[in-house]
DNA sequence: CTCGTGACTCCCG
DNA sequence: TCGGGAGCCACGA
C-alpha cells in the first residue's frame, strides 16, 4: 500500500512490548505525522481486532488512558497491569518507567 | 468520488 | 483544573 503512514503506525504498534506503553502522538511522529495521532487511534480501532493489535498499550500524552468509555477504560487498566504497568493514582503512567519508543535498530524484519 | 467522525495534541484564558 | 477552538488526516458508509 502507499499509505506508509499506516503501515508503519501498525507495524509499531505491533512491535511494542509487554510492559511498555507509549503515545498516539510518538507513533503518529515515527510513522511520518505528529498530527497523526488521531489516526493511529483510528487505526488502532479500525485494526486492532484485525491485526490484533496491543492498542491498550497505546495511551495518549498525558500518560492517561483515554475515556473512550466507562468499561473501555479499567479494562484497559486491567491488561496494563497484568503485563506489569502500574498506574498512579490518577490512573497516570509513569513514563520515566514505562515508556516505549519505536527503535528502528531493533527491528531485524523477518 | 464526497461527507462525517474522532481512542489526539497544542494553545489561550 | 477545565473548556473552547484549530489543525490534520485515515477509515467507513
Amino acid at each position: 500500500m502507499t499509505n506508509i503512514f499506516t503501515a508503519q503506525a501498525r507495524e509499531i504498534i505491533s512491535r511494542i512490548p509487554a510492559g511498555k506503553v507509549t503515545t498516539y502522538g510518538i507513533i503518529a511522529l515515527y510513522a511520518g505525522n505528529r498530527n497523526g495521532a488521531r489516526q493511529v487511534a483510528r487505526i488502532l480501532y479500525s485494526s486492532s481486532d484485525k491485526y490484533n493489535l496491543p492498542w491498550h498499550r497505546v495511551v495518549n500524552r498525558n500518560g492517561r488512558i483515554s475515556p473512550r468509555s466507562s468499561m473501555g477504560h479499567l479494562f484497559q487498566k486491567q491488561l496494563l497491569e497484568d503485563e506489569g504497568v502500574i498506574l498512579g493514582e490518577d490512573e497516570k503512567i509513569d513514563f520515566s518507567l514505562y515508556l516505549w519508543r519505536p527503535q528502528p535498530s531493533e527491528e531485524k524484519s523477518d
